[in-house]
DNA sequence: CATGTATGTACCACGATATGGAATGATATA
DNA sequence: TATATCATTCCATATCGTGGTACATACATG
């Protein structure tokens, strides 16, 4: 992010050219070409480059491109050992509380959705895995920074801009952390309606060797459903959970 | 695969880089560039131009690299639209039959898992997102080949050897043959332990604008629950749905 | 404590390689 | 048929990646 070592362009163009299918789901070489301001042949070379690796498609008809497969089964090798260690965990939680339960990570100043299961109910909430959010906001961001020094608290919170959700997002950062050190004395942390309107969620931190988390387990579901003794049982019990992954990443 | 196309050299290093990550989940620059055989200067530069995009990360303190968050958010992105549609018939489909739901794509002459629903059941048959089989292996393979035409499925099978996983796993190209044009006739298609010893699968194809399939919904269950006659009702229940959704896709 | 052998990282001259201009096919649109 | 827009190929040029070498740091080993 800072440092300013070389970095390879063909490369870096490359990610762009992936990257731009963010917002449109099919593309034309032409098309990528414009919104990576590249020269449409050093875009094709790109492009040919990226497909015969099967990072991107070409559609049969259309002969346009899309992401390819291959991207996808790369993307389920990144952390496919946390997921795999916490699945257990995940379906012992959505069967004890029938709300949704969510395995997120750490990302620079963001949370990001790496696995769940969903509730069985048909009013619950949902979150798409990839889907990113402030760590502010979240109950998992909450969870997550509660493991951090207050150095790096306030490193996080420096760089970010408080944007108002809904009416009960906190928007002093005197509050946030507040709630942190809440979460550091019950070892979870609470999201009440803060990012969303209805939606109550209660999260505790994993914990590597060196005590700090790059992962979270959360319990989301609607207000109504999620009372305060809901709320507490839940959080007491994601401790209990959330302890046991932790020592098997190596911290005591 | 085959097109004698130039490709950018540097692109496809780094993502050989990406590629050594599929047996070691961490590595340091000199490893890399020992399984890539790049010059470790080489592998250094497009190690750290991965890094800074976030396809890898670097471990604070071991200062070796895993795959990054950007990466599995790249991967996210990736048939986002057709597991969107899907996703509220694999959960009609879960509940109705407490069998997991898996959706599949179509990868050249593999199967790869993409989203899944676990069965509710203690004993139930659970695959990884990512995982790849053989066509001929599985029942979603042989329903996806049942929309193709005779000659498009002896192009297939002609560039695979069929290996033997059971006692069950078909070893004639003409026994699959005859089990997809069955499947052509049901709608639907089966694979009864030819996988593996008491895993039971039930399959439809999704089908696009041109009739063909690339993706398949299916049923998998152990043996002893999967009689013929759930399988019939579960298989002529696939039909149903997979129209559907083959209908959003612009199929009739 | 010195020595050895790993590692990751920086520098830089050379020349292979990606680049982008321009021309050609291929398709769609009017 | 003409026109526009697209993907694709070709190729000379100079830019950019390459890999040799060197240094830094860390951790074993004697």
């Amino acid at each position: 992010m800072s440092k300013e070592g070389k970095t390879i362009q063909s490369v870096d163009r490359a990610i762009a050219i992936l990257r731009s299918f963010e917002q449109n789901e099919e593309l034309g070489v032409t098309e990528i070409s414009k919104i990576t301001e590249l020269h449409k042949s050093t875009a094709f070379n790109l492009i040919s480059t990226l497909e015969k690796a099967g990072l991107l498609a070409k559609e049969p008809n259309s002969g346009r491109y899309r992401l390819g497969m291959e991207l996808f089964r790369l993307g389920t090798m990144v952390n496919a050992n946390i997921r795999a260690i916490c699945e257990p965990y995940l379906e012992m939680l959505v069967n004890e509380f029938s709300e949704t339960v969510n395995l997120v990570a750490r990302n620079d100043l963001l949370v990001i959705y790496l696995d769940k299961k969903d509730s069985p109910h048909s009013m619950r909430i949902s979150t798409e895995e990839g889907t990113r959010l402030p760590m502010y906001i979240t109950a998992v961001g909450k969870a997550m920074m509660s493991t951090l020094s207050d150095d790096e608290i306030k490193d996080i919170l420096k760089n970010v801009r408080l944007m108002k959700f809904t009416e009960y997002t906190l928007t002093d950062k005197e509050e946030v952390k507040l709630q942190i050190q809440a979460a550091r004395e019950k070892g979870y942390a609470e999201d009440l309606q803060e990012y969303e309107n209805g939606l109550t969620c209660v999260s505790a931190p994993i914990r590597d060797h060196t005590g700090r988390a790059n992962y979270a387990i959360s319990v989301s579901g609607p207000n109504s459903r999620m009372t305060k003794d809901v709320r507490k049982k839940i959080g007491e019990r994601l401790v209990e959970l959330t302890t046991q992954i932790s020592k098997k990443l190596g911290y005591y």
